[in-house]
DNA sequence: CTGTGTATGTTGCATTTACAACATATCAAA
DNA sequence: TTTGATATGTTGTAAATGCAACATACACAG
């Protein structure tokens, strides 16, 4: 029995799948436990990477470095999360992007080939794991499709209306909560959080919507 | 022999696949063919989508309607194009966008789950449709990574330096040309086409790059 | 209750951007 | 070559945004 039963369970690519089952899965993936100190790399941009990556322990940061070497941290993971997930599958020559462990970080590699081919004794969850690993990448493409359509309107004001209206759109109901405070929502948007602060403050003022907090309720 | 193969052969999720064989897959998927009238719907945003659709003539758009009834095409795609898979991967509920026909077509429905599981008969060509069809998907979720990464930048000039910085770096070369006119790109970077030639010259009096039409040169 | 930290709202101002209008350059067809 | 269509560059002005600073509200630990 795997000692990472319990943080693999929560990993999104094992959904629906059983402990015990869990477990003999693993040897079949040929999956691999590596360790990381704190800032070294996990995978670096010239890289080719053909694994998807499990967070055992510890998080990662994903950060990218542009041409004069200006770096940005684009997104972090922890333990339980998936990584390089998409680069493994697009089977990219570089992935231009570094892998850097934020902390010690113990982290299972599994070849994202062993989960595609099903394997000669007709394994029965490898469907189940590419089902999962579908749906993981498909699902964050329509998030990251949904964002695109918020962030490409031009003013404070369209990407407010076009997040809320994709908000309210998701609970089927023009009352709702919003899972960002007011930072964090200008920082998604990529907008001022005081001039998103006020524009809210006009919008109310015009009766196209109010709010408390996080609660907002549309106006038709 | 199917009469739509020279523009199945053209979409990417036959890649790697022969002539004849694709023409033995098409029954093991069930893939079934519908016409579509123009701006007639093919999916509308209350559908749960199971199928990835192909475009064998004609061509759709995608729509986004929001809370107050503003409509927005956020994408289209022709002949031999792949649709609405990250929808039918994804498995949610609703797809919140619609998708209308922007001409008589004729699309190529194939249920998704068919491509996950393999056949009973162990169909060789399981293995390629599944990693084509990941590949797809985790591709253009870098595509749109990246395009995030751009627009999240607050400026124009940090938007331009993101977005050429990454073009010099998919080539490894300081010189490169761009596939957009400076209205594409504009457009791509949701940024004023005037403001961002103004920019751009005043990066060039600066001693940044150097460009001439869409042929640009970084400099260090 | 009080104090402290954090989240949110508000305002003024400097900077940047969008927009419109026009100038120039490029290219293809007549 | 001329003409028209399209792409790109330039400029001025109005509007929007980013920023800093401060005010207010709220939550929570002591």
């Amino acid at each position: 029995m795997t000692p990472y039963l319990s943080t693999l369970k929560k990993c999104p690519l094992f959904a629906g799948i059983d402990d015990t089952d869990i477990d003999k899965i693993l040897p079949c993936l040929s999956a691999t436990v590596f360790q990381y100190e704190k800032n070294t790399f996990v995978f670096s941009a010239d890289d080719s990477v053909f694994t998807v990556g499990i967070i055992l322990s510890g998080s990662i940061h994903i950060i990218k470095e542009d041409f004069w070497g200006r770096k940005d941290i684009l997104s972090q993971a922890e333990a339980g999360d998936l990584f390089a997930e998409s680069f493994s599958c697009a089977q990219s020559e570089r992935i231009a992007v570094s892998v850097l462990a934020a902390e010690r970080s113990e982290v299972m590699l599994v070849n994202c080939r062993k989960i595609i081919k099903t394997c000669s004794s007709a394994c029965l969850f490898h469907a189940q794991l590419i089902a999962n690993l579908l749906q993981i990448i498909a699902n964050k493409n329509i998030l990251l499709m949904q964002k695109i359509e918020q962030m490409s309107k031009r003013t404070t004001r369209e990407k407010l209306l076009a997040y809320l209206s994709a908000e309210a759109e998701k609970v089927g109901r023009s009352a709702f909560d919003i899972p960002f405070n007011r930072q964090e929502l200008a920082d998604y948007l990529a907008i001022d959080r005081s001039a998103m602060s006020s524009e809210l403050g006009r919008m109310r003022d015009e009766g196209l919507l109010t709010f408390e907090r996080n609660h907002f309720e549309l106006m038709a």
